[in-house]
DNA sequence: GTGAAAGCGCTAACAC
DNA sequence: GTGTTAGCGCTTTCAC
């Protein structure tokens, strides 16, 4: 039925580790019957099993990744920085959504071993201590992309969170805002917890303005929730809001728009993620630069580094960032 | 290094078949024999190796997504819906990026075939004979999502394009309108030139209106050229869009209302796709819901069947659109 | 209920 | 430059 290594070497009078040899593009073949395999393998219609080729030689050409969900367009431009750079170096992606589940997430990362991938990207706002322990063991390389691990077990593409969130909040602060709010995505992650709700209380500190908690609002990343956060903090009238993500960015806009208010005269807004939306905004979201398709190009980079055991330099990796002013704050230039 | 099924028959004193048995969930294996070769399993810490298995059984469990690019929502959206079920199934996936391009195309379906993936879904704006060919001789099922092969000789689930549109530019026209565009997306799909604009101009037709085609504008379905279109369309003075995707039809919104219209009072806006912008966009879009997620699906679910030799009662499955009516029409209740 | 053994289709020494 | 052969780690008859 299926025509094998074995049916070629056969037609063409050579042996199996011939037609290997040209299959392989190994040189050690003289050019005549390097033609004379190519034609059977053409006239035969012959095509290589991947799987015996991996089973005999224990490497896959495969790489797991494993993010939250790939209806969510910044995994989503995630998932696009690692394919292209997969595809650069020949190898394919599995792609699994995790919904940050971490007992799905250990059982992906179970999966993904026995299908003996050569390496995995892993992407989640959390990263338990029983995945960092299996991840530690993994006979297989990982890194982790816009993900933090304190413990700098495992290898990590990120950008200064904290410097990026500090920056927006103090640009905030220098134009005037005593009472600035923070739309934050879920505090159970890190990134927004550690970083980011940090930061922006330091830059107050910093600045001689009093934390308030009645200022943060925890929220879904939603546009939904960026609109009800307006509400939840209409009482404490701030003039400003550092916002966790772009979606929500929009639905703060509106919802001050609905009350009457406008967008930057009577509230700046700063916005992070700088994606496709920014632009889409009216007015257009002035926002931080969360560099997704960089992340997770980088790390896929960085993964074949691993895979082919080369030299790694620095194995947390910073990204810079930056802040693209547009229209939801007042221009100081 | 690896501990492998032998080590754990030894261990367990029985034979690897006894071992296969038990982690394929054989039945026939006594309850404490089961119990032992568990027990030896948790203690070496055995992981079945999923390419021995893939050699041996000639099954993989794993399906190949040929998309366009999963950066786009839309794409990203209908890969969702392939996992899910994909997940429910056992599957995994292998996730390539097309960018549409053809040789791309070939040369990814070619791949998969050798990664021995047991089935595959395959999306793209158009379908060459040359692509159509290769299905047609794959040893592997294929299903499309959302994707139109004239000759049906591939299975495939899609909507009722031709009817969505009708019914939107239908809608137009019985608001009053004589004057409708048509912000297309590129007329090098078939789904865009032979269903959409077909539909428009029947629907045209049979309000007897005028087909003109300075009203038509090809787009790359980008904000920009959407608001773009409104410039290239204000000399023949549209009073109504209709518009191929949901991101387009909020640049129509922003290039009218820079240029003073209001929508929907000075230009109505039928949009198509409906994803989470049509409800981020101001007005709210009134949008014909393409359901990605479901395409996606349902797709992976009639791939499950041909994997599993089941019988197909419809091989080209069209599934039911609706009009989500919002605030860029005018209501006529 | 369990075991023996023959592959699955390929790669990788090693020999010549 | 080319061939021989022993696996890779599992499933799957076929016996018993």
């Amino acid at each position: 039925m299926t025509v094998t290594i074995y049916d070629v070497a056969r037609e063409a009078n050579v042996s199996m580790a011939t037609v290997s040899r040209v299959v392989n593009g190994n040189q050690n073949v003289k050019p005549a019957t390097r033609k004379k395999v190519l034609k059977v393998i053409e006239e035969l219609g012959y095509r290589p099993n991947a799987v015996a080729r991996g089973l005999a030689s224990k490497k896959t050409t495969t790489v797991g990744v494993i993010i939250p969900d790939i209806s969510n367009s910044m995994y989503a431009e995630l998932a696009r920085g690692i394919e292209d750079i997969a595809t650069m170096y020949r190898y394919n992606i599995i792609l699994s959504n995790s919904d940050q589940n971490q007992n799905k997430e250990l059982q992906l990362l179970e999966t993904m071993l026995g299908k003996q991938v050569d390496g995995i990207v892993f992407m989640s706002d959390v990263i338990s201590t029983e995945l960092l322990y299996e991840m530690e063991r993994s006979p297989t390389p990982i890194v982790l992309a816009g993900s933090i691990d304190e413990t700098n077990a495992v290898a990590s593409v990120n950008i200064d969170y904290h410097g990026a969130a500090y920056e927006a909040v103090k640009k905030l602060v220098d134009n005037g805002h005593k009472k600035i709010a923070f739309v934050s995505g879920p505090l159970s992650s890190k990134i927004n917890k550690d970083f980011k709700l940090k930061a922006y209380k330091e830059a107050l500190e910093d600045a001689g303005i009093d934390y308030d908690e009645k200022l943060v609002v925890e929220c879904n990343n939603s546009y939904d929730e960026g609109m009800k956060a307006v509400a939840t903090l209409q009482p404490y009238e701030p003039t400003a809001y550092f916002v966790s993500n772009d979606e929500m960015s929009i639905g703060v806009i509106h919802a001050l728009e609905e009350s009457g208010k406008k967008v930057p005269e009577d509230a700046e807004i700063i916005s992070y993620e700088n994606s496709k939306l920014a632009r889409m905004a009216r007015p257009m979201l002035t926002s931080i630069a969360f560099p997704l398709y960089d992340i997770g190009a980088v790390s896929m980079r960085l993964l074949t580094k691993y895979m082919n055991e080369e030299e790694i330099e620095e194995k947390q990796v910073i990204l810079p960032y930056r802040i693209e002013e547009r229209q939801s704050t007042k221009n100081n230039a």
